[in-house]
DNA sequence: CTGAAAGCGCTAACAT
DNA sequence: ATGTTAGCGCTTTCAG
């Protein structure tokens, strides 16, 4: 910034003043200065700014790295933090990287809020992250006061799910849910309650899955030695209904024809043209931006609230009129 | 860190030199300093020291959000910066946010190097980014100077694949390539050349795919429509391969009994336990800890050069003897 | 419209 | 072993 100063005849202050485009500055002046910062190659210190600002604009986001959902929701808060004046800063999640250490990274950065999707962090830890920074978990519940909540409505999301099986006939559905994952309980709960409202709690089957391909195939296989296996499956997500359909593609099993299946997310997957999965949308657009304003509220000093989207049902081709 | 330094009664510099855990400090202010930032909730302004530093030590990584590859790279190549004293920072590409919007990303955060995962970036733009800043592509091939590569020998590992399947008795063999995608005519030319070297030029069928799920079972669908099908197929990648595997599960062809099918990267699709691809491996692993330290050797003011590592086979359950 | 000066939180020389 | 000082690259009063 000095040499495009110094280039210029100028002060680095006035500099400063075209680069950010605020006022202060004579149009001749502003011509002069950019021409020489492009020539210049000048690109502004992140850093120095952020660090001389009181304020960094910087919203942190943790995610899983192999979770096509959170990929979606990762591109939709870079174009909703971008949208407010935002900027996204990413740490993934995997395997050999905990979500300590993503967290971690984010606070080093001081990012004015956290958003935390899918978190499996532990109530203390939790906790004490939010009474550091703004934070706020995206398709996850709690109990928790302090940590702000955007989610969709994942028992009435199953709800959907079940009406539309059971309008289309079927009777005996299995649910191959996510164990221990955030949102199963819900999704377990809501699958229950659905098929009791429609009389239907003896042919309710709950299976224990995981969000994984895998998870979804062991279920599936499973159901399938089953002396009367169900006419229609609810998975806990996409990848888990993925890992279902390969299953029955492989045992020559035609869907819907014979068996129909239901996943959740309406992420990637699902919508690939020659798998055209039926699936509950939690909206990633919507989830992302909603989780954005939420974020920008909690920095704003807002109570921290839950918001509940509703979910949506997308009907593709997994699902048709129950064989009788 | 002057809240810490006032609480402890000493100056900030001493403060400092405990918290980097550089010598300097008595045993007995060690101790009070780490117990006293804890207390406080203290932790280092990473913007300001990196500011302060002439050094950021911090490598910049664009990488495809919905490339399940690309996330096999990040999450190594987090580890191996790690061990070399540095940090990844992560950009992402995607449909909504272009190569250039994360590379830009990484300029202002003033990394030392940045690498590119895959990277789709035009000559001119590459370039221009090389001038300003030690450069590595990552599984990408390009003739520019001053722009490093780490690559795996794409020829050679269709060339693999190309000679197991041979072996097991194939000889029409077909290949979805990855269309423009990058690596893509490397392998096309491993594949002609392999089947070359086999007599087999007369039975090689390349067809133009790309590098997702739909490409791959849209390539199927054509080759299941000619009136002699191959016998084989070599997919552009994993995900294209998994297109494939879904059309001809769904056909109720038998994989490997009628068809075998290779994919390429060894990436979690690959790895399914329902699935069991067999696939050429990028080790993800090598293929990062060679990105790290080649960039770093550019850091280190060392001519680019361009690494390339060997593939390897690995035999699963989708592939199998020709039928006659 | 422009410039001088102070300071964001930290580290690195250099004193003590 | 500890403190003092200067300054990383920028923004922000405040004067001119």
């Amino acid at each position: 910034m000095a040499d495009v100063a110094r280039a210029a005849g100028i002060s680095t202050a006035l500099v400063s003043i075209v680069i950010r485009g605020v006022p202060g500055a004579s149009e001749a002046t502003r011509q002069r200065v950019l021409r020489i910062a492009d020539e210049l190659g000048y690109v502004p210190d992140q850093r120095a700014q952020k660090l001389r600002q009181s304020r960094s604009r910087v919203l942190g986001v943790t995610f899983e790295l192999q979770q096509p959902f959170h990929g979606d929701l990762v591109e939709q808060i870079y174009t909703a933090a971008g949208q407010q004046g935002y900027e996204a800063m990413i740490s993934a999640v995997a395997p050999s990287r905990s979500e300590t250490t993503a967290v971690n990274a984010l606070l080093r950065e001081r990012c004015e809020a956290a958003i935390l999707l899918g978190s499996e962090l532990e109530t203390e830890e939790l906790t004490r992250l939010a009474r550091r920074l703004p934070t706020l978990l995206v398709a996850r519940h709690t109990d928790l006061s302090g940590v702000g909540v955007v989610r969709s409505d994942d028992t009435a999301g199953i709800g959907l799910a079940v009406d539309h099986l059971v309008a289309l006939g079927h009777r005996r559905i299995a649910h191959i849910d996510g164990a221990g994952a955030p949102g199963s309980s819900d999704r377990r709960l809501g699958f229950l309650q659905a098929m009791a409202g429609h009389g239907l709690q003896d042919t309710a089957d709950v299976l224990a899955g995981g969000l994984t391909e895998t998870a979804g195939a062991e279920g599936m296989r499973y159901l399938l030695g089953r002396p009367t296996p169900p006419t229609a499956v609810i998975a806990f997500n996409d990848r888990c209904a993925s890992g279902v359909l390969d299953v029955l593609a492989r045992q020559g099993c035609d869907v819907p024809g014979e068996i129909s299946v239901v996943g959740y997310d309406d992420s990637r997957l699902a919508k690939l043209p020659h798998v055209q999965m039926t699936t509950v949308s939690q909206n990633a657009a919507e989830l992302a931006e909603a989780a954005v304003t939420s974020a920008l509220a909690l920095i704003a000093g807002r109570q921290p609230e839950e918001v509940v989207l509703t979910p949506r049902l997308v009907e593709r081709a997994t699902t048709g009129p129950a064989r009788s």
